[in-house]
This record gives structure tokens, C-alpha cells and sequence, in this order.
RNA sequence: GGGCCCGUAGCUCAGCUGGAUAGAGCGUCGGACUACGAAUCCGAAGGUCGCAGGUUCGACUCCUGCCGGGCCCGCCA
């Protein structure tokens, strides 16, 4: 697999792989299959290996690289014979003037595809329980769902973003039966806090007293059956809830339509029909009184349950009847469609078995349902010295919303230390802090288990989120210094030095990543481009400097240079949502 | 016992889905603020890529087996 696609590829790339199948006679999507990456960058941007062809030819592939080399020239490009590899090179110059006029064009949608009609995604994420309060855990899938929502837009799907709240469950009998007598001034200002601590004391009172459980199970019942004080405390509990949740969604800079919140509640009515729909086509069965789809011939083992034997539903059930009004409802009906569930690999098999009953109760469109599965999030424990599962073990829960608040402490107080002028202080420590919670969940491959650490997660050095924000800064206190506007014309033949190359060479592969992103449902990919560009930007700031009265033409086209790099570090910060800031 | 994921530097991870001398960050050691922000940059030390076979001109990458870790495996979600 080589660097590019046809689509995606820079143009000296598209170039050079013609003028190379040219000469090898082979097609041009054959040459950027193959092309790859030199292991050093003295040796060029692109190389070509001729092991295939030189074995087809029965002759050494240092021959046929020095044979193709001199033939396969072009504009725009350098070309050479390294040993048994084509290197390619692109022009500085052009590859500057070519990317820099692409991102001045594209501003804020360079990398993007155009949006096509045909490609749309439903896309669930998050999905929190309703009277639980949001907890480290949770920052996986909002995170990642987030990411991938709007990496499938810039990639040119019409997104939408589901959170399928966990709103129904026997869990609301305690609710309900605590606080349906509650006079209404109290009633009113009940919040998640007070609906959590009921769930924990009653939870507790129940292990003694076993009328607690009873009492919740025939309240549960009386809201399944439409009671209509039972229903106000339900409603209660979810509006306190989400009314929370939206709050910490507003840290991170996540935001579902009100009309997304498509709990489990949502498809309560509808569990009945599914039941019967799975029994009519002969798909489901009766087993030990219970109803189960029979997956054995399909290579699972296990059969996916869709009624309990005391006659109550299971979740399998309700992911039938959400992914039925997913395809119905959101965007089903266009060739590019598909359903994502941002959840985590713990549940491959659930979701291995919803899918294939839906392809075993006829629906074509079965294999547009995705899991798109993440690992754990581990965290350090000096006691164990070693990584646990943060479960929600009772007492022992890390809660989100702590857990950034602790993150802006900490960038307050060295703002405090190096820039106690800081305008915003508060709101841009927030961006930092947050940002560096956020990328150090997304920076490594989506399927790895985490290792939350607070000392890394918060860190500001290295490979971290406030590494962005800092480059972001920087470009931005260039331009602010500069004291006039960014210029319309400059000498891209004045941009020699190495340092710009290697911008160059990144701004030229941004699209790739996103492309790749949408491709992989992996935000690392935007992460590490962004740690690159970053990387490249500061190193240039170190060697070139920008501001020079002395040279207005080379400090013109800097500009413009720096110009392109804080709006792709802006357009990926998006993506991955990093807030941009002004100053730190 | 069966299924999925994972094993790369002391730690945390990349390695572009088979190509050139395996790369970063943290930590350690040593340098750079009389230039646009040192939350930065530059350098050094540090690896039998879990082990053993196999396929190939070529394997960290693909296949098989083993070892070690995580998750899942009918009435929780």
C-alpha cells in the first residue's frame, strides 16, 4: 500500500507515478501502490522500489532503478537511482507555491472532500446512563465519536450524532419510589447529584431489606405501564441528567441536536413488534422460556437473546429496533450510509450478534452497521503498582468532570507563573487543560487500551496537546507582531530553506490524513499529523525568523508560510476538538 | 475450554496494511533565551521488535505453534 490514492495524492506525486508507469509500462495505480516513504528525508519524499519489476526482468534492481530514472523525469520533481529505489523528490518551490495556494483557496475546509449527498452516517457515541453521573470512562466514546463525527463530515457525510442514553431500566423503580411523594418545591430542584445519591443508598438499603427491591420493581412496572406519576419522576431524573451532561459536553466541546438524544425509552414500544417481526420470519425461537436467535450456524456460539424467560426485554432487542430507525430515519436510504457504534470492544460480541440478525431477518442493509470498538481506559493505582480497570465500583468512580477541572487548575496556575497578563485566563486555561485531557485520549490508536496517568494526561511537554496549542500560539503572535495583514503576493523561491521544506511536504499530506482518519474511524491519525506539523513549525521558528524589517520580501512570504500553518493546525485542531486559542 | 484485542528502548507509544541503517515523547545525561513565546529547540545514552518455526529476493509487518497480559463467552447493559 503506498502513500497515496489517486485521489489524495498531491499533484508532482500524480505527475511523477505517470511519467514512472510510463517508462515501466505498467499502469500508474500500480507505482502508487508501491510507492513509500525513505527512511530519511535526504533521500527524497517518495520512493519507488524496484524489486517486482527488476525480478520480472530477470535483471538487478539497481539496473532497472538506473534504467527508469533518467526516462520517467518531469516537472515539478527531482528524480534518482538509489539503489533499487526511484527517489523522488518534489520541487520546493512548486510544492510550496502549489500547497500554499490550495490552503489560501480552501481556508478553513483544506483537507476537506466536497460534501456528497450520498454519503451519510449515524453515528452513536457517548451514550451514558441516565441518573449515573458521567465518569472518566465516558471520555473514550464521547471523544472518539466526536472525533470520527466530524472527520466523516470533512470528509463529506451529512453526520448525525446519536446519544443513545441508557434512560430505561429497573434502575428507575428506586427513583421513583424515593421521590414520587416529594413536595414540589424540593421535587423541582432535584439534580443528577440527588438522583445518584438515591441510587447508592438505596442500593445499600436493598442488601438488608429486600421490600427496597420490591417496592422499585413495581414502580419500574407502573412506568412501563404509563402510570403517570411514575413518568413525572422519570422524566425528572432524565432532564436533571441530561441538563448535566450538557454541561460537561460543553468542556469538551461535544454537542448532540436536541432531537438526538434517542434513548432506550424511545424504542420501548416498539420491543414487542420486534419479537414477533424475529418469530414470524422464524429467525428467533423459544428456548428454557426464554426467546433467542440461534447464531450457531454463523459461527457464534452464543445465541442472542431477545426476551428473558420472566418476559422482559433485552438490550439485544432494543439495538434491533434502534438500528431499524436509524436506517429509516437517518440517512438509510443513500448508497454511501452507514451506522457506527463508538463502543467499547467489550461488547464485539453483542454487536457481532445484532448484526447478524439482522442479516438473518432480511434486512440488506446489515452490513452498513459498524462497531467501531475502543480499548479500556486502565488507570494507575500506586496500591497495586499496576494498571486497573477504573470500574464503577462503588466510591472508587473518577468523575469527567473532576478530572478536567483538575486539568485547568493546573494550567491556571502556570499561566499565573509565565504570563499573569494573559487575557481570558480562565477560558483559555480551560482550552489547555481540557485539550490535554482530550489528545491524550485520542493520540494513540483507537483499539489500544489507555493508560490514564494524571501526570501524563495533564503533562504540557512532549507529545501532548498544549504542544499543539503552543505552535498554534506562536503562529499567531507572529502574525499579531506583524502589524499589517497577511500579503496577498510573495516570492515562493525565497522559502528555501530545509525548514519550510518539511511544512511544505506536511501541509501537501494533510488531506491523505483525514482521508485515512475517515477511512480507519481513527482520530490518532489526526493526532500525529498535527504532532508532526507542530513539530515542524516549532523547528522553524527556531531556525527562521519571521519578523525581519532587513528583509521585507523573505519576511512576506514567511508570513504567508505561517499564515497556512496556523489554519491547518486550526483545521485539524477541529477535528480532533482541540480549541484554538489566541495567546497561552 | 472457545472467540476478539495486545506484546517494539526503563516507561508510554509510532512504524504508512512486505522494502533502504526500526522512529518519537517521557525519564536520564549534556547543550541553546542580546531575534517573532524555552509549554520550545539541538545532541548523547538506551532495542536479539515476547519465543520458535514457515512463506519471500526481502518479515516489526503475512501464516502456524507456543509463552505472557487484557476483554468477552443465555436470561446485566
Amino acid at each position: 500500500m503506498g502513500r497515496f490514492t489517486e485521489a489524495t495524492a498531491p499533484s508532482w506525486v500524480l505527475t511523477a507515478a505517470d511519467n514512472i508507469a510510463k517508462a515501466l509500462d505498467v499502469a500508474r495505480k500500480d507505482i502508487l501502490d508501491l510507492a513509500v516513504t525513505p527512511p530519511k528525508p535526504e533521500m527524497g519524499d517518495l520512493a519507488v522500489p524496484m524489486f517486482q519489476y527488476a525480478k520480472a526482468r530477470k535483471v538487478a534492481p539497481p539496473v532497472i532503478a538506473k534504467e527508469i530514472a533518467p526516462k520517467a523525469g518531469g516537472a515539478g520533481y527531482a528524480i534518482s537511482a538509489e539503489g533499487p529505489y526511484v527517489n523522488l523528490r518534489a520541487d520546493r518551490a512548486a510544492l510550496l507555491e502549489d500547497v500554499i495556494g490550495r490552503v489560501r483557496e480552501a481556508k478553513d475546509r483544506f483537507g476537506h472532500a466536497a460534501p456528497d449527498p450520498e454519503k451519510t452516517a449515524a453515528i452513536d457515541y457517548s451514550s451514558p446512563n441516565i441518573a449515573k453521573p458521567l465518569a472518566l470512562h465516558h471520555l473514550r466514546s464521547t471523544m472518539i465519536g466526536n472525533a470520527i463525527a466530524r472527520i466523516l463530515r470533512a470528509n463529506g457525510f451529512t453526520v448525525y450524532g446519536i446519544n443513545y442514553v441508557g434512560d430505561w431500566g429497573t434502575q428507575f423503580g428506586y427513583m421513583i419510589a424515593v421521590h414520587e411523594h416529594d413536595a414540589p418545591e424540593k421535587f423541582e430542584k432535584l439534580t443528577l447529584d440527588d438522583f445518584v445519591k438515591t441510587y447508592v443508598s438505596q442500593r445499600k438499603l436493598a442488601e438488608t431489606d429486600p421490600s427496597v427491591e420490591e417496592k422499585a420493581r413495581n414502580a419500574f412496572l407502573r412506568l412501563e405501564q404509563g402510570d403517570a406519576s411514575a413518568r413525572r419522576v422519570w422524566e425528572k431524573a432524565r432532564s436533571a441528567s441530561l441538563a448535566k451532561f450538557k454541561q460537561v459536553y460543553d468542556m469538551l466541546g461535544v454537542e448532540f441536536q436536541d432531537d438526538m438524544y434517542i434513548g432506550e425509552s424511545f424504542f420501548s414500544p416498539m420491543l414487542d413488534g420486534v419479537i414477533q417481526e424475529a418469530k414470524q420470519k422464524g429467525v428467533a425461537k423459544e428456548d428454557q422460556g426464554a426467546i433467542i436467535v440461534d447464531l450457531s450456524a454463523h459461527g457464534i456460539d452464543t445465541p442472542a437473546l431477545l426476551q428473558k424467560s420472566d418476559g422482559a426485554t433485552l438490550y439485544a432487542t432494543r439495538d434491533i429496533a434502534s438500528a431499524k430507525f436509524r436506517h429509516d430515519k437517518l440517512g438509510g436510504d443513500r448508497r454511501e450510509w452507514q451506522c457506527l457504534y463508538v463502543v467499547d470492544q467489550g461488547q464485539s460480541l453483542h454487536f457481532k450478534q445484532v448484526f447478524k440478525v439482522m442479516e438473518l431477518l432480511g434486512y440488506p442493509w446489515a452490513d452498513r452497521l459498524k462497531h467501531v470498538p475502543f480499548g479500556v481506559m486502565l488507570v494507575w493505582s500506586d496500591e497495586d503498582q499496576g494498571w486497573i480497570k477504573g470500574k464503577t465500583r462503588a466510591g472508587n468512580v473518577v468523575l469527567l468532570e473532576d478530572v478536567l477541572n483538575e486539568a485547568t487548575k493546573r494550567v491556571v496556575k502556570i499561566i499565573d507563573a509565565r504570563n499573569p497578563e494573559l487575557a481570558d485566563k480562565e477560558a483559555t486555561a480551560r482550552a489547555i487543560g481540557v485539550g490535554a485531557v482530550v489528545f491524550n485520549d485520542l493520540k494513540n490508536k483507537r483499539t489500544n487500551d489507555i493508560k490514564f496517568k494524571f501526570e501524563d494526561a495533564l503533562s504540557l511537554e512532549g507529545e501532548t496537546g498544549p504542544y499543539i496549542h503552543n505552535a498554534l500560539v506562536r503562529t499567531k503572535s507572529i502574525l499579531r507582531k506583524a502589524a499589517r495583514p497577511v500579503p496577498s503576493t510573495y516570492d515562493v523561491k525565497l522559502l528555501s530553506h530545509a525548514r519550510e521544506g518539511e511544512i511544505a511536504v506536511l501541509l501537501a499530506g494533510f488531506k491523505e490524513a483525514v482521508a485515512r482518519a475517515g477511512l480507519e474511524y481513527d482520530p490518532s491519525l489526526i493526532c500525529r499529523f498535527l504532532l508532526d506539523l507542530a513539530g515542524a513549525f516549532h523547528a522553524f521558528h527556531h531556525d527562521c525568523l519571521v519578523l525581519d524589517d532587513a528583509n521585507k520580501a523573505l519576511s512576506d512570504a514567511r508570513l504567508v508560510l505561517v499564515d497556512c500553518v496556523r489554519l491547518v493546525l486550526e483545521n485539524g485542531m477541529m477535528l480532533v476538538g482541540l480549541q484554538p486559542i489566541e495567546a497561552m
